[in-house]
RNA sequence: GCCGGCGUAGUUCAAUGGUAGAACGGGGGACUCAUAAGCCUCAAAAAAUGGUUCAAUUCCAUUCGCCGGCACCA
C-alpha cells in the first residue's frame, strides 16, 4: 500500500489579511507537501480558517454583517491570497464554521469530558469598559488598561467549563521524553519543555453564550459556547473526518502516517503544548513532529509594522515578480528558523542574481545551444539519484535543499565557461552535441528538484527540454 | 527579575583550539552560447576587557548591545 502523509499549517485568523509570515508558513508547508508527493506519498494537506469568536463577531458588527455572511466572504478572500502562494490544487481547506468541523469538535469535547478533564468552576477575569474586552495579566501595565488607564477594570465572574490542563503535566513530558524530534527546531522544543516543566494550570475553554453567541455550543449546554481556541485545535482531525460517520481519512493519514504541523514560533505553546495535551486527553495519537518558523522582520531585524511603513505584502510581490520568485525567497532566502528580514530591496537584489542571472539564464543559454544544434529533443532518464537533495527536506531544511540546487546552477555555468561547447560545436560537432546533450540532462535534474520549491518553473523547464526550445521570453525578467 | 541564545566583511549567513569561508553588493580583467547575463580576479570582518593555553574568533569570566521563553495572545 502507498505510504500516506498529514501535512497542515495552523489556520489563520480570518478576521484580517495574510501577511508575510502566513505566506512562509504555507509556503513551507507547500513545499514539503509537493515534495513528498514527488517521492511517492499519498499526501493529505490541510489549511484553513478559524472564524470563531469575539474578535470576529465585532469585526461583523462593525462592517454591518451578520457573522456567517463576514465569515463566508471572509473565506474567499483567504482562498484567493493563497492562490498567490502557489498552493496546490489539492490543499484541503477546513474552515471551524463547517458542519463537519462543528460535529468533529462537539465529539472531541465530549470525548474529553467523558475522560473526565473537562469541569465548572468560576471563571473571574479583569474587564476594561473601555476596550470592551477582557483583559489577561499580560495586557495589563500596573494593574491597568494600557490604553485606559483612567478607567477601573472591571471584575468578570462567570461560571466556564475548564480543561483539566495541569493533570498533564507528567503525560506531557513522558511524550515528550518518547519523542525527542517532536519539535524542530530543539530550541524551540527546549523552550516548550520548560514551560510544561514550570507547572500548568487549568484553563477556560468556554464562554458565556449570552455575551459571546459566536462560537460552537458545548454538547448538553445550550448555555456555552466553545472557546476559541479549543475548538479551532480541532480542525486538525476535524479535517479528516475524525468523529464523524466516515472517518477513514482519519485512520489513513493520521493514525496511519506520520501527522506533521508547520507553524509560527508565536504558536508553539498551542500546537506542542495544549494540543498535544488535548489528544491525549482524548486519547487520540499526538502529532508526529511539530516544525516552528521564526519571524519575517524588516530591514535590522525590526517589526513590521504600518506605522513604520516597512511592511511588504506577499499578494503585491507576487503579482510583480510572479508566484514562483515570492516562493523562492521565502524558501531560500529566509532562513528555516530563524528570524529573518525581508524588504523590497533585498527582495530584488536576490530576485536579479539567483533568478534572472542565475537559473534563468541558464535556462536560456543551455535550450538556444540545444534548440539551434540538436536535431530532436534529448531522452530524459527520472531516475538519477536524487537522495542528497531529500535528505535536506526530509529535516526541514529547505534552504540547505535550495542552496543544493543552486550549487549545481553554477556549477553548470563554469562547466559551459571552462569547455565552451558553444565553440567546440562548431569544429568538432558530434563533441559538441554530446556535451550539449549533458547540459540538458542536467538541467532537466534542476527542474526536478525545482518541483516543490518552483512548480510553475520546474514545469515550464521539463516543457522547454522535451521540445528542444529555448524560452521565447526569458523566464525571469531583470529588474532594475 | 529568572532561564536560554546571539554579537564574524557594506549586507545576509558559514566553519574552526593553530592561514576565518561563501553569497549578494563594490573595483578590475579576458571572453561571447545566454537576460550587458556568465567566467576569472581584487578589496573587505571576529562588540569590549580580562583569564586558561605554546596557541583563542572558537573555552571560561565580566561589561556593553540585540533577540527569544517565562500561560488564556485562536
Amino acid at each position: 500500500m502507498q505510504k500516506t502523509f498529514y501535512i497542515t499549517t495552523t489556520l489563520p485568523y480570518v478576521n484580517s489579511d495574510l501577511h508575510m509570515g502566513h505566506a512562509l508558513e504555507f509556503i513551507r508547508a507547500d513545499a514539503i507537501s509537493r515534495y513528498k508527493k514527488l517521492v511517492g506519498f499519498d499526501v493529505f494537506f490541510n489549511s484553513g480558517t478559524d472564524e470563531h469568536g469575539m474578535k470576529i463577531l465585532e469585526s461583523a458588527k462593525k462592517a454591518g454583517k451578520n457573522p456567517q455572511e463576514f465569515v463566508d466572504e471572509a473565506f474567499e478572500r483567504f482562498k484567493i491570497q493563497t492562490k498567490s502562494f502557489g498552493m496546490s490544487d489539492d490543499v484541503h481547506f477546513v474552515r471551524t464554521t463547517d458542519e463537519r468541523h462543528e460535529k468533529s469538535a462537539q465529539k472531541f469535547w465530549k470525548k474529553v469530558a467523558d475522560n473526565g478533564f473537562i469541569y465548572k468552576k468560576n471563571y473571574k477575569t479583569k474587564y476594561c469598559i473601555g476596550c470592551e474586552e477582557e483583559k489577561t495579566d499580560s495586557d495589563l501595565v500596573d494593574g491597568k488598561c494600557p490604553i485606559h488607564p483612567d478607567r477601573e477594570l472591571e471584575t468578570v465572574d462567570e461560571e466556564n467549563y475548564f480543561f483539566a490542563f495541569s493533570k498533564f503535566q507528567k503525560p506531557l513530558l513522558d511524550f515528550y521524553e518518547k519523542n525527542p524530534n517532536l519539535v524542530i527546531p530543539d530550541f524551540r522544543y527546549n523552550e516548550a519543555i520548560a514551560f510544561v516543566k514550570s507547572g500548568l494550570q487549568d484553563f477556560s475553554i468556554s464562554r458565556l453564550k449570552s455575551k459571546m453567541p459566536w462560537g460552537i455550543s458545548v454538547p448538553g449546554d445550550e448555555e456555552h459556547v466553545e472557546y476559541v481556541w479549543f475548538d479551532a485545535l480541532t480542525n486538525y482531525i476535524s479535517t479528516l473526518g475524525w468523529g464523524t460517520d466516515d472517518d477513514s481519512n482519519f485512520k489513513k493519514y493520521w493514525e496511519g502516517g506520520t501527522p506533521t504541523q508547520y507553524c509560527g514560533k508565536d504558536n508553539t505553546r498551542f500546537q506542542a503544548i495544549m494540543w498535544q495535551a488535548m489528544l491525549i486527553a482524548a486519547g487520540i495519537p499526538n502529532t508526529y513532529q511539530i516544525v516552528v518558523n521564526g519571524h519575517i522582520t524588516a530591514d535590522g531585524g525590526i517589526k513590521m509594522s504600518k506605522s513604520l511603513g516597512n511592511v511588504v505584502d506577499p499578494k503585491e510581490i507576487s503579482a510583480e515578480y510572479g508566484v514562483d520568485a515570492l516562493r523562492y525567497f521565502l524558501l531560500r532566502e529566509v532562513s528555516s528558523f530563524e528570524d529573518s528580514p525581508f524588504s523590497n530591496e533585498r527582495f530584488k537584489e536576490s530576485y536579479n542574481a539567483n533568478l534572472a542571472n542565475g537559473l534563468g539564464n541558464l535556462v536560456s543559454r543551455v535550450m538556444k545551444m540545444a534548440e539551434n544544434n540538436l536535431d530532436a529533443p534529448v531522452e530524459i532518464s527520472e531516475r538519477e539519484d536524487m537522495s542528497k537533495y531529500f535528505s535536506f527536506l526530509d529535516q526541514f531544511e529547505i534552504t540547505k535543499a535550495c542552496d543544493f540546487i543552486w550549487a549545481e546552477i553554477s556549477e553548470m555555468d563554469k562547466f559551459i565557461q571552462n569547455n565552451q561547447p558553444f565553440k567546440v560545436v562548431k569544429t568538432d560537432k558530434e563533441a559538441g552535441q554530446k556535451m550539449i546533450s549533458e547540459l540538458v540532462v542536467r538541467l532537466y535534474s534542476v527542474a526536478r528538484m525545482l518541483n516543490p520549491i518552483m512548480p510553475e518553473t520546474s514545469n515550464k523547464i521539463k516543457a522547454l527540454i522535451k521540445s528542444n526550445k529555448s524560452p521565447e521570453q526569458p523566464l525571469f525578467m531583470r529588474k532594475d
